[in-house]
DNA sequence: AATCAGCCTGAGAAACTCTTGAGATAACTC
DNA sequence: GAGTTATCTCAAGAGTTTCTCAGGCTGATT
């Protein structure tokens, strides 16, 4: 059984097209045709990853992602179909928290590509879990595993490792892992990243890890390796 | 998928004329209608390269192009769009660090044409290498590769290198090799951009280097070769 | 009110990098 | 080829960054 779609598209035959398509393409799908009934639905069917339309009714699109990052803390991959040329709206969603859009009108393998793609991006695998090597997270318990060993982590811990987990080798400064994680505080001079790390490492160590997976790059940040 | 271009022209029909031609072509295309649009977007959207009109509302092309190098020490590559005759602004669009220009009126084959070549050039490829020859450089996770060795450099070297495989042949004085790394900082008489060279060249002798890939330009700077 | 877990801060130690200056080497000029 | 200037390399110490520990604070829970 593949991966849960959730669609959020108000016009029924566009929805029952996107179904028939990803459907074709080994995923499991579930129609939404308002903004609410697809955030209930969020949290009913805890879907694999949210396709959605910009224009819809009762609530701008910008708005309903805003709820789910911001209100929710969800991280679930939203991909956003937007008309070509509404420029303005594709950074708002990007910026907003969209990991990917498509543009109207597009080809029905195009909407197949590019879910495959933002779910292969985040390391999602059927279950739900993201994982890099022997991390594995799974977001919706926020449960961080290693070695098949449960990570007791705390909320910061958590957050820090979640970020680099689906960002693997990535580097992100100090300032950068602050924002990110503290949503949007303000860093200066202050070393909780480091603390944090700090605590992140032992937990690991104290679980047997023998190599060291989150890295110093020195005067620059933190990777996960 | 292809890479990601970014058309900076603010009349529809050419930019939606441009876009199909380089989706024929097999890229990716974001429009933007104005400078400041543009500029936004480069930070959104990352394209692997801009296209761009000189002739936009709002702000100098040539403007736009010193506010994407100087102040945000970007380094896409920019094509640029001019009318056929300005000599005067194709020359200064080349100072002010454009890749290449195409002159109004053009073939729509030419565009495919001029920005395959200037990506070829720029030697970056899909999964976000930026290559010159041997060296391969991963700026998301700061990795510098040669012959197929992982180069273990500290941050100074890091960040001259890539400046350096970004601009190949390019020569760099001293100076401005100081103000692009060092942030702007003031460079007075002091060797340590040699010094620092110095043990980057130590770094490809010792993962095998046979040529020198680093040349010196006497009396002026330094040069990827 | 007492307890507790988690978060933040400060300080010392350790690790690492940068810069400096001096001498050696190389390049250019006449 | 000698003189002059530019460049390279080396090693040391100065400087910065990072790590860890311990203590205090806060807010939730009992």
């Amino acid at each position: 059984m593949g991966q849960k779609i959730l669609i959020v598209e108000d016009e029924r035959d566009i929805n029952d097209m996107l179904a028939r398509v990803l459907e074709a393409g080994g995923y499991q799908t579930v129609p939404a045709y308002t903004g609410t009934e697809g955030f209930a639905l969020l949290e009913q069917e805890k879907p694999d990853l949210m396709l959605m339309d910009l224009m819809l009714p009762e609530i701008r699109g910008e708005e309903l992602l805003w709820k789910i990052r911001r209100e929710k803390r969800c991280n679930v991959p939203v991909v956003v179909i937007t008309a070509r040329g509404a420029v303005r709206e594709k950074v708002d969603m990007l910026n907003a928290g969209a990991d990917d859009y498509i543009t109207k009108p597009f080809q029905p393998e195009e909407v197949v590509a590019r879910v495959d793609a933002v779910l292969r991006r985040v390391g999602k695998d059927e279950a739900g879990w993201v994982s890099y090597k022997s991390i594995s997270i799974l977001p919706r318990s926020r449960r961080a595993v290693f070695n098949g060993k449960e990570l007791d982590l705390t909320a910061r811990e958590y957050d820090i490792l979640y970020l680099l987990v689906q960002n693997p080798e990535k580097v992100f400064s100090r300032e950068r892992l602050y924002e990110l994680v503290w949503d949007g505080g303000y860093y200066g001079e202050n070393n909780t990243v480091n603390v944090h790390v700090s605590n992140l490492r032992r937990k690991f160590r104290e679980a047997g890890s023998a190599e060291e997976y989150i890295h110093t790059v020195y005067g620059i940040g933190f990777q996960l390796k």
